[in-house]
DNA sequence: GTTAGCACTCGGCCCGGCCGAGTGCTAATC
DNA sequence: GATTAGCACTCGGCCGGGCCGAGTGCTAAC
């Protein structure tokens, strides 16, 4: 634990890090604290910093720069939160009200916004599937081979997917295992719908009723892939915008292929998927090895008890923190409680 | 028209451009030619071609580029095309018999594919909506207050869409109201259907069949707006590996933003929609000027008759045409068959 | 404990010189 | 008359040196 100046030092030479993104020298630092302290009473305070692992020096004869500890420090007992502004409350506010009817559009929205007033890339990872439990499952002809499954989930989410199909149902017949079906899966998870169809599997093979072991054939094939959870990013180009990656191409290269990776992406918000409290993980402490420029800003969103996917903004280590906590956390609270209400 | 050796020594100097996007001398053209003739020669020659606009000086005392109108003669005239070889051509095939079975999937897959076969930036454009005659549509009790219509068109693309409803219907007025669209929908493209359907409420409105009329409310409601064209991109991180772009940050971020942007991709690839042949647009023959630096390979591609969006490779204008143009021909008359079949 | 002073370090920038690739022109050659 | 060898010239890129300034650590004085 710092004591007050060490820790006031910290707070002032991380944010005009933050501002600036230049090394940060002690005059700076002796004249934002009012002349307090001399330029050099601060130089040996950063060296304290410096000692315990907070700041370090790009090379000798530079200011100082926080390191990911110094931000972790600065975020767990420096941070002043600020307040998010009227207008940008109200953009994110509207959201709830663009009419959007699908969750999915809805998420995307959200995301969208949060990417523009953050300045940064904004991901959204829509985990739906797993949890959520049916609101109606439906069969429909789609073409004489193929029959198109739609699920509506709790909350408005929408999912459709073709089934290749031995012909030779009538229309009658998949009215029947529509309905038989749709018997079996509303309330239900996917997983547990699943289940219960393998479990009525076994059940019907005894008894042998050829047109319910047909619907449960067609449900069984329906669910065999788990579908992954959908990955919305915006504002990929914000992180053009950041001196720290303007000058290196190569650190560019490996954020933007990441980006092209869902999977990248998915284990970068994994941790946040869980729990529902807004994590932040800086550099390296991301689980993505590959990036250890990066910081995450991630908070999960859900729809009464269950977690339905998370939200977060990826920029550089040098992020506003203040700025982007609360942004973060006030989109996370405002998509659940939209959910919520659904 | 050029003669012959002109010719030789643009195709030559295109060539050698595209592999080392370096300015190329007279010397090495020169060697490429077998020292048929000297370098004092083309010289001479290459003076000649930057007279008529084909090759240009990004300094005194440097070798030559070609320019937009020097890539358009090549391409024109020069071109030789290279056969796509056996892996190529298996790994699009697989396209087909992925097993995907929605149009919306298949044509992302083919997309990535020919992204990292390309190494640039793929566009898919999917105008599906505008052309494409119904297969069949449904009307699905999605919660209380909302309902799903989901749309199948010819070929395997499937839509969805929440409305907002007046609360009320009985699950059998539903049922009735789906079956009377359906009637009225199947076989028509959406614009036609929305054409029909204001026509029906033309004529209903001296019949006053209730249930009728809240039918096409219905159906006028879920089609107001119209669905642009999905975009899909794949491979964007394949423009860093570009040295033009490289080394110019603001290049690059005028083209990251016009990814992130759909509209300004739509016009990019807007003339490809149309027509089916292939195209190629050159630096600042393409239809947004804020991106005079890069190229677009593109085509449209087709189901029976009619258009059904279209597929584009970006690149810079040093762009492998030789390889690129038979890929993408290939690629959209490959999804043109498949989609056919259906 | 704080501060003023001082020597020192080191990156960034500017400058000049050198090198090499490439050109245009001219005169000789085929 | 076309081609080519030769030559002077141009210009960007690279290298090394010198200067500048920001910032440091240390020490001695307050």
């Amino acid at each position: 634990m710092l004591d007050e100046r060490g820790a006031q030092v910290l707070r002032l030479v991380v944010e005009d890090y933050i501002e600036t993104a230049e090394p940060v020298g002690s005059r700076t630092i002796s004249k934002k604290m009012g002349q307090a302290l001399s330029p050099a009473t601060i130089r040996n305070i950063m060296a304290d910093l410096e000692e315990v692992g907070y700041l370090c020096q790009p090379h000798t004869s530079a200011g100082r720069i926080p390191t990911g500890a110094g931000f972790r420090y600065y975020i767990n007992h420096l941070l002043a939160r600020k307040q998010l502004i009227r207008s940008e409350r109200d953009l994110l506010q509207q959201v709830a009200e663009a009419g959007v009817a699908g969750a999915d559009d809805m998420v995307r929205h959200a995301s969208r916004l949060l990417s523009t007033l953050s300045r940064h890339a904004c991901v959204v990872v829509v985990s739906r599937f797993s949890h959520q439990a049916l609101r109606s499952l439906s069969l429909l002809r789609a073409s004489s081979d193929r029959i198109l499954l739609v699920a509506v989930l709790q909350g408005g989410w929408v999912q459709h997917r073709l089934i290749e199909d031995e012909p030779g149902l009538t229309t009658d017949e998949l009215e029947k295992i529509n309905a038989y079906l749709s018997d079996l899966a509303v309330g239900l998870t996917l997983p547990q719908l699943r289940a219960k169809i393998l479990n009525e599997m076994k059940r019907e093979k005894a008894r042998y009723d050829s047109l319910m072991r047909r619907a449960l054939l067609l449900g069984s094939k329906a669910l065999s892939e788990s579908v992954p959870g959908e990955v919305y990013i915006e504002g990929r180009a914000n992180i053009l915008e950041q001196p720290e990656f303007a000058e290196d191409v190569q650190k560019l290269k490996r954020i933007l292929h990441a980006f092209e990776e869902k999977s990248v992406i998915l284990r970068l918000l994994d941790a946040a998927m869980e729990s529902e409290a807004l994590q932040v993980s800086i550099g390296s402490e991301n689980p993505v090895e590959e990036l250890p420029e990066i910081s995450v800003v991630s908070s999960g969103y859900h729809q009464g008890e269950t977690a339905m996917g998370s939200i977060g903004l990826i920029g550089p280590v040098r992020m506003d923190y203040s700025r982007v906590i609360p942004l973060v956390e006030y989109t996370a609270r405002l998509l659940s409680s939209i959910l919520e209400n659904r």
